[in-house]
DNA sequence: CATCCGACACAAG
DNA sequence: CTTGTGTCGGATG
């Protein structure tokens, strides 16, 4: 279940009657039981209550009891062994008038009538395996009024084929909607609910004219109070002021609204919408025009700590760092605002303007201190909401982000200034549009966001078909400062469609070849760099952090370099979790890049304990590693004498060719010879690291015809026939005709084979490299080295490799993706002399006897970071020892030392190799 | 054109 | 929720 769904059955509870015996169950139903885990509950063989009431292993202790005996219940429930040893997260006592529960790892109390009880729906939400953020706790009405709205939207979509067909005016509807309860609950509007209760008067007999008083209202709303009586405005609408804005211009036309969406109307005007969140509603919201992401409805949301870790090094914490400087000085307080009414916030993904929201409240903040001081309480606020801007490819969140904005100025002014102050400056709106819909990767930004202080008009090269009108405002901030922020789409390149592509090749096309690799956010990036070379900006993203290893660097830093920018703070990779508990957040990373030289540059991570840690240093590379940049490109073949490294076989089988332990067995009982001719033992990655067994059929081309004699091998063929033959793939249709054999082989007879598996935990302290007899076919979930000598071995098995691959390869969430062109062909190896290699040849060797000496333990066992065997780890340790004395005479200190001499090594290697070309493969054959 | 490589959604404890 | 898998699609030389 998601939260609204949970919101509403929480709702629909708290309305029934209360049933005292059972309420616990229809509690933990609303919360997403299932009715055979009731069930077992109620049978007792799950519940483990021992105060007389229903207690859920791990989850929840519930006790009901008689009228006004809560507070000794929940007492009693505290107190309870059976609520600790039970791990119940939560206790909840009722009577049903009083309600009150606590959180039992600390995270607070609710205390409230029964029939409020749903209010605090959020402070359970983890009961249905939804993480809670705070922010999501408290805004139990954002769920609430994001659920009505989705309701009376599918309603209205139902009754309104034809609006269906004009999603951009159905949009703008809904934000009209939005803004009328919010108006009519803060007294924007005059007289409470002004808006619901014109509504059910006027329609109270006949429902079919709701769309024709709605549209009148919403035409006086358009219309100056001069000119009302000139328009004939009718007498219910001139009591609603003049808003203007471009929220009422256009037409005023209404869907047409059913009798039950007039009454799903109704209740979300009796929500007291004084309490939304602009924060976080807009996330929320935005899910109800998609299609698609209507079953995750209530799970986007962006965490408010997650968007400060861009917006708090880009500019915040310096703001905060010169109030504190300023003290009581009234003359830098006000030097200060003066400055921040010139910062202009930019946000080029703005989806429902989430960064724009927090920033511009974060700046009030700042700027309601900066007034305290000076003793200007009530000052109106010299922060334009003007100056943070934004642009939206989706015409829903683009209306709401707009409405987000205006909530939050609004919500800011009662804060700081009073109740009567903001409402005076409210209306009418600003008619300027700072929300732009449209492509941010077509659009020109320099348009958008002209200059400071130049008085330049762009041209935009890349400004298609209509000019838009939103160009002619100019920013309230000649000479003021820039900042670019946001979380801008990802999507690998395999994934973007011919338009996303076509985005790309427009910014990335003429300036290099290889921009077919590159994620859909990279675009972001060079329009923020092309961007600063006109203006003075800094620029931070939420990225993917695949742009920051592996084969993305070398095609985007340079570029991004080559505009004089650098990269001014970073945070390495963390999880930017959703709400959804079972939807493993993406990995991402915060890049910021700025042309300024003088900023100080810092490296952001997460420590040990989920705290943020942050570094000073002297310059940031694309890796996002403190040290020089590198152009570090992939290489076919290795850069130093180690063996050539090949993907394994891949079998393209359709579950043919692979057996397992019990299909061998049953080959072999069916028949011995063939079994011995043809079956091969297999090595995946999972047989590699965790010891698993499986086989293979291994079968010639010139004993094709022998094999297909064989009953179970040509059943086995068959299904090898039929995947191929019905795949979207050429290459594999055409490898139906020889099921007999793997679909992709690069396999060579050898005595034994070191395998790598090319993807693996990044838990692990070293990677699980493994060694094979050459009988052995090595599947394609590993890379092999056939026949290489084992000082090769000694390398991968190394910390420094370990170092090396984590850094310059692709990842896999935040696993180790190996690679060989990128990992092992790059990995810079001082020359060996043959007494290094036989020192080296031996530390493998005793790797292998350390592991050997806890057969039949696996690879994972040992190598778990928590309990790898002494001997295991000082094998490894004097293996380390021997190769970095190889490469600097002693022990590095740190992977952060051992990454910067990789770095040193690779750039040395590299410009060797380009001054002396003659030592390339290809300067060889001519030779 | 024939490999070869990286991605990712899915699946199994 | 962690860890690994099967196969596709498209880059590469």
């Amino acid at each position: 279940m998601n939260p609204v769904e949970i919101e509403e059955a929480v709702s629909n509870l708290a309305l029934e009657p209360f049933d005292r015996p059972e309420f616990p169950f229809q509690f933990l139903r609303a919360f997403g039981n299932k009715e055979t885990a009731l069930q077992r509950l109620r049978a007792g063989n799950t519940n483990q209550s021992d105060v007389g009431g229903v207690l859920q292993r791990g989850h929840i202790h519930i006790a009901t009891c008689a009228p006004g005996a809560v507070d000794e219940t929940l007492a009693a429930l505290r107190t309870s062994p059976k609520t600790l040893s039970q791990k119940a997260k939560f206790i909840l006592a009722t009577d049903g008038e009083a309600f009150a529960a606590e959180d039992m790892n600390g995270g607070g109390t609710v205390a409230c009538k029964y029939a409020e009880f749903p209010d605090h729906f959020g402070f359970f939400l983890p009961l249905a395996g939804i993480t809670t953020v705070e922010q999501i706790r408290e805004s139990s009405f954002d769920i609430k009024a994001t659920g009505r709205l989705n309701k009376l939207y599918i309603e209205l979509l139902k009754d309104n084929p034809d609006w269906a067909r004009r999603p951009t005016d159905m949009n703008h509807f809904m934000a009209r909607l939005i803004f009328c309860f919010f108006a009519e609950d803060t007294d924007i509007f005059l007289g409470d609910g002004l808006f619901s209760k014109t509504i059910q008067q006027m329609t109270a007999n006949d429902h079919s004219i709701t769309h024709l008083v709605m549209a009148e209202i919403f035409r006086a709303m358009d219309t100056k109070p001069a000119e009302r009586e000139a328009q004939g405005i009718k007498r219910y609408a001139n009591q609603f002021p003049y808003v203007n804005g471009q929220l009422f211009s256009g037409s005023t036309e209404c869907p047409v609204f059913s009798k039950i969406a007039r009454s799903y109307l109704l209740h979300i005007g009796s929500l007291d919408w004084q309490k939304i969140n602009p924060d976080i509603f807009g996330s929320m919201i935005q899910a109800v025009t998609e299609e698609d992401e209507r079953s995750a409805l209530g799970m986007h949301y962006t965490s408010v700590p997650n968007i400060l870790k861009v917006l708090n090094p880009l500019f915040l914490d310096d703001l905060r760092a010169k109030l504190a400087e300023a003290e009581d000085n009234p003359r830098k307080l006000l030097n200060l605002r003066q400055r921040m009414a010139k910062i202009r916030v930019f946000d080029p993904a703005c989806g429902s303007g989430n960064f724009l929201v927090i920033a511009y409240k974060q700046m009030r903040e700042i700027e309601a201190e900066i007034n305290r001081r000076r003793g200007e309480p009530e000052r109106r606020s010299d922060i334009p909401l003007t100056n943070f801007r934004g642009i939206e490819l989706r015409s829903f969140p683009a209306e709401i982000a707009r409405l987000a904005l205006i909530i939050a100025e609004y919500q800011c002014d009662v804060l700081y200034r009073g109740q009567k102050e903001a409402l005076a400056v409210f209306l009418p709106l600003s008619s300027e549009n700072w929300i732009t819909c449209g492509n941010a990767l077509r659009l020109d930004w320099l348009s958008l966001c002209p200059p400071t202080g130049t008085g330049v008009k762009v041209q935009a090269d890349d400004l298609f078909g209509t000019p838009l009108n939103q160009t002619e405002i100019d920013f309230e901030n000649e000479g003021g400062e820039t900042y670019i922020c946001g979380n801008p789409p990802y999507l690998g390149s395999t994934w973007q469609d011919a338009e996303q592509k076509a985005d790309l090749e427009r910014i990335f096309g003429h300036r290099t070849k290889s921009w077919k690799s590159l994620d859909y956010v990279a675009g972001w990036f060079m329009k923020a760099a092309d961007y600063g070379t006109q203006t003075s900006a800094a620029a931070a993203f939420v990225s993917t952090n695949s742009i920051c290893q592996g084969q993305q660097v070398p095609i985007l830093w340079p570029l991004i370099f080559a505009t004089k920018h650098e990269i001014i703070f970073a945070h390495t990779s963390f999880k930017w979790n959703n709400l959804a508990s079972h939807n493993a957040g993406v990995t991402v990373a915060i890049v910021a890049i700025s042309n300024d030289r003088s900023v100080v540059r810092r490296l952001y991570s997460i420590g040990s304990e989920g705290e943020t840690l942050a570094k000073e240093v002297q310059h940031i590379n694309a890796y996002l590693v403190a040290g020089q940049n590198l152009d570090l490109q992939k290489s076919t073949s290795p850069l130093t004498h180690v063996t050539p490294m090949d993907r394994g076989d891949s079998a393209i089988d359709g579950g043919g060719l692979l057996l397992n332990a019990t299909e061998a067995a049953e080959l072999e009982a069916e028949n011995k010879v063939a079994y011995r001719q043809f079956v091969r033992p297999y090595i995946g990655s999972e047989e590699l690291i965790n010891g698993k067994l499986r086989y293979c059929l291994w079968i010639s081309d010139d004993q094709a015809a022998l094999a297909n004699d064989v009953r179970f091998i040509a059943n086995r063929l068959s299904l090898v026939v039929s995947m191929r033959s019905s795949s979207s793939k050429a290459q594999t249709k055409e490898a139906a005709a020889w099921p007999h054999k793997f679909g992709e082989i690069r396999h060579q007879p050898s005595a034994y084979t070191i395998l790598v598996p090319r993807v693996s935990s990044e838990n692990r302290d070293f990677l699980p490299v493994g060694l094979v007899a050459g009988g052995t076919i090595v599947g394609d979930r590993n890379f092999a080295l056939y026949d290489a000598p084992l000082w090769n071995m000694a390398l991968i098995a190394s910390r420094l490799h370990w170092v090396w691959i984590g850094t310059v390869c692709v990842r896999m969430r935040t696993d180790f993706s190996y690679s060989n062109t990128l990992g092992w062909n790059t990995f810079p190896v001082p020359t060996l002399t043959e007494q290094n290699k036989a020192d080296l040849t031996r530390c493998a060797e005793d790797i292998l006897l350390a592991r050997e000496a806890h057969f039949p333990a696996t690879i994972a066992d040992l190598y778990d970071p928590e309990a790898m065997p002494e001997d295991l780890r000082a094998a490894h340790d004097r293996n380390d020892e021997v190769l970095e004395r190889i490469y600097i005479g002693r022990r590095f200190r740190n992977d952060t030392e051992r990454l910067e001499k990789l770095f040193e090594l690779y750039t040395k290697m590299t410009a060797s190799a380009a001054a002396a070309p003659k030592s390339t493969a290809k300067g060889r054959m001519k030779a």
